[in-house]
DNA sequence: ACCCAGGTGCTGC
DNA sequence: GCAGCACATGGG
C-alpha cells in the first residue's frame, strides 16, 4: 500500500520504540506486546512528488493491518498540514522537521509503554534495548511465526509472579523495583489503555505518576507515545539541551546548570505553544535530530 | 578516576 | 512548591 509521510527507517532511531529493527534493506520487523509484523518498503524514485509516498507491504492479514497496525503506525493523521504550521524563520526546527519527514508519533501498547521508558531513565538507547529484549527472553512468551520463533513482551502478571527477585541479572539496577512495584500496582489497579485514553490530560498524567518509577518525564512519553495525547511534550536531558541552545534568550548571563524545569516548561511554551495540540509531534522531530547530530 | 545517559524518590526547608 | 542527594549500570 502508497502511505505517505511513512519513513521506518527514521522512525526506528527516533527513540519512541525500542523493539523496531531493521532486518535488511527496506525491511523492518516491529513488536508491540504480543505480536509482531514485517514491514517491506520499496522506495519511489520515479519524480519529486513521488519520494514523499513509501510504498509499504505488511506481513499481516488485512484484517490485523486495519484493526491495529494502522492505529499503531498513526496512518490516518494530516503529518503534511503540522509541517506547514512551522514558521520559515525557525531554521532549527525548519531543518529538524525536514529530517524528521516521515516520523509519526507511534500509538503504542500502554504496559509495554510504561516498562519501556521506565527502564529508559539514565540509560543509552542501546542499552534500553538490550534490557527489553532481556525481559522479553525471560518472561515473554514464545511465538512463532513465518518468519521464525521469537518473544512477546511480558504481561504484568508475569513480572509480578517472578518478584523482584526474578529481574536480577538483566542490567536493570535500581529500576528493578520500580518495573515490579509497577506491575503489581497495574494488576491492584485494573489499569487498562482505555481508561487511561478517556481521561483527561491532566488526570491522566497524575494517574500515571503514582505508579513507583513514573515522574514528570515518563508519564509524559507514555501519554505521548501510547495514550494518543499529542500535545505532552517530555523533557528530557536533549530537549532541555535544544531548548537551551535554539530558543533561550539569556544564555549571556544565565548558564545552562542554573536552569530549574520549570525554567525549560516556560521555554517550551514560548516557543512551541503555537503548535499546541501537537506539541508532541514536533518534540518527536526535534528529539530524533538532536539525537542523530550527537552521533556524529 | 571522572562524566553522562530519554529521571525518580525521598528528605528537608 | 524547590534544591540536594542516592540510586545501578555501561560507555566515553
Amino acid at each position: 500500500m502508497r502511505i505517505e509521510f511513512f519513513n521506518p527507517a527514521r522512525i526506528c532511531a527516533s527513540g519512541q520504540i525500542f523493539r523496531m529493527y531493521p532486518i535488511s534493506n527496506g525491511v523492518f520487523d516491529v513488536y508491540s506486546a504480543d505480536r509482531r509484523v514485517r514491514l517491506s518498503v520499496t522506495e519511489h524514485a520515479d519524480d519529486e512528488a513521488d519520494r514523499r509516498i513509501t510504498e509499504v507491504e505488511f506481513s499481516c492479514s488485512e484484517d490485523e493491518f486495519q484493526t491495529y497496525w494502522r492505529r499503531f503506525f498513526d496512518l490516518d493523521r494530516d503529518y503534511i498540514s503540522i509541517l506547514k504550521r512551522i514558521p520559515d524563520d525557525d531554521a532549527f526546527l525548519k531543518a529538524a522537521s525536514e529530517y524528521g519527514f516521515g516520523i509519526r508519533v507511534l500509538h503504542q501498547e500502554l504496559w509495554e509503554t510504561m516498562v519501556s521508558f521506565i527502564i529508559s531513565q539514565q540509560k543509552q538507547i542501546p542499552s534500553i534495548r538490550s534490557c527489553i529484549e532481556g525481559l522479553c527472553e525471560r518472561f515473554g512468551e514464545e511465538k512463532e511465526d513465518e518468519f521464525g520463533k521469537w518473544h512477546a513482551f511480558p504481561t504484568p502478571g508475569a513480572i509480578a509472579k517472578g518478584g523482584v527477585q526474578g529481574l536480577k541479572g538483566l542490567s536493570l539496577g535500581y529500576r528493578e523495583r520500580y518495573i515490579y512495584e509497577t506491575a503489581v500496582q497495574y494488576l491492584e489497579h485494573g489499569m487498562s489503555q482505555e481508561k487511561l485514553e478517556g481521561m483527561t490530560y491532566d488526570q491522566a498524567k497524575k494517574y500515571l505518576k503514582s505508579f513507583t518509577g513514573i515522574g514528570e518525564k515518563v508519564a509524559n512519553c507514555i501519554l505521548l507515545f501510547s495514550a494518543g495525547f499529542t500535545d505532552a511534550f517530555p523533557i528530557d536531558t536533549h530537549i532541555k539541551d535544544i531548548l537551551y541552545r535554539e530558543y533561550c534568550s539569556m544564555k549571556s548571563i544565565r548558564r545552562q546548570e542554573t536552569l530549574t524545569l520549570s525554567d525549560y516548561e516556560a521555554l517550551a511554551r514560548k516557543h512551541f505553544a503555537c503548535y499546541s495540540p501537537d506539541r508532541g509531534l514536533i518534540q518527536q522531530w526535534i528529539f530524533a535530530y538532536e539525537i542523530n547530530q550527537s552521533i556524529s
